[in-house]
DNA sequence: ATACTACGAACCT
DNA sequence: AGGTTCGTAGTAT
């Protein structure tokens, strides 16, 4: 079964089976809307601005690398309103040096909002690349509150998550 | 074996 | 400050 939502000039093609999630893509080719998905309230909250809780929400992770699913499950652990970065995600995983492995894990998240690969940015404050393009990524910090300076990065490291 | 990253550090001007 | 180069880990072919 198949939810479509729109979002800014795209559109999140929600996946799913029963309560399960299996896929969030997104695309620009305008759909028709389907409204009908689970947990469709959640992310009406989301986009409206509301904190909201993802985490209770199953995740289909069959078909998925064993290191891009560790990947996944701790960025998935990133509180709204923080925000982190790929290196710290790739030491948090034991993975020194893997920064640019965890990068690209992030670039085929299966599973957008609900990962949230916006709040992973580059280790010098940079917002860094985004599926959707730049400007999406900080449409979404913006409404998770997240600052950012005037040169376009992040403002403070009292926003970073360890 | 090789090519490819949504990265980062170390160098350069 | 801005660029280039190179190391790097994991994946895909």
């Amino acid at each position: 079964m198949i939810g479509t939502f729109p979002i800014m000039d795209s559109y999140l093609i929600i996946t799913y089976e029963g309560n399960v999630i299996k896929e969030i893509k997104w695309q620009r080719e305008p759909v028709n809307i389907n409204l009908n998905f689970p947990f469709y309230h959640l992310f009406n909250s989301y986009f409206n601005g509301k904190r909201v809780d993802f985490s209770e929400i199953l995740l289909d992770f069959s078909n998925i690398s064993p290191f891009y699913k560790r990947v996944y499950e701790m960025a998935r652990k990133i509180p709204c309103g923080k925000i982190t970065s790929y290196k710290i995600l790739a030491e948090k995983l034991g993975c020194k040096k893997g920064a640019r492995a965890v990068g690209q894990a992030i670039s085929k998240n299966p599973f957008l909002i609900i990962i949230p690969c916006h709040r992973v940015i580059k280790s010098n404050g940079e917002i860094g690349r985004f599926g959707l393009g730049e400007d999406f990524k900080k449409f979404l910090l913006k409404l998770e509150g997240i600052k950012e300076a005037e040169n376009g990065r992040i403002l403070s490291l009292g926003y970073w998550w360890y």
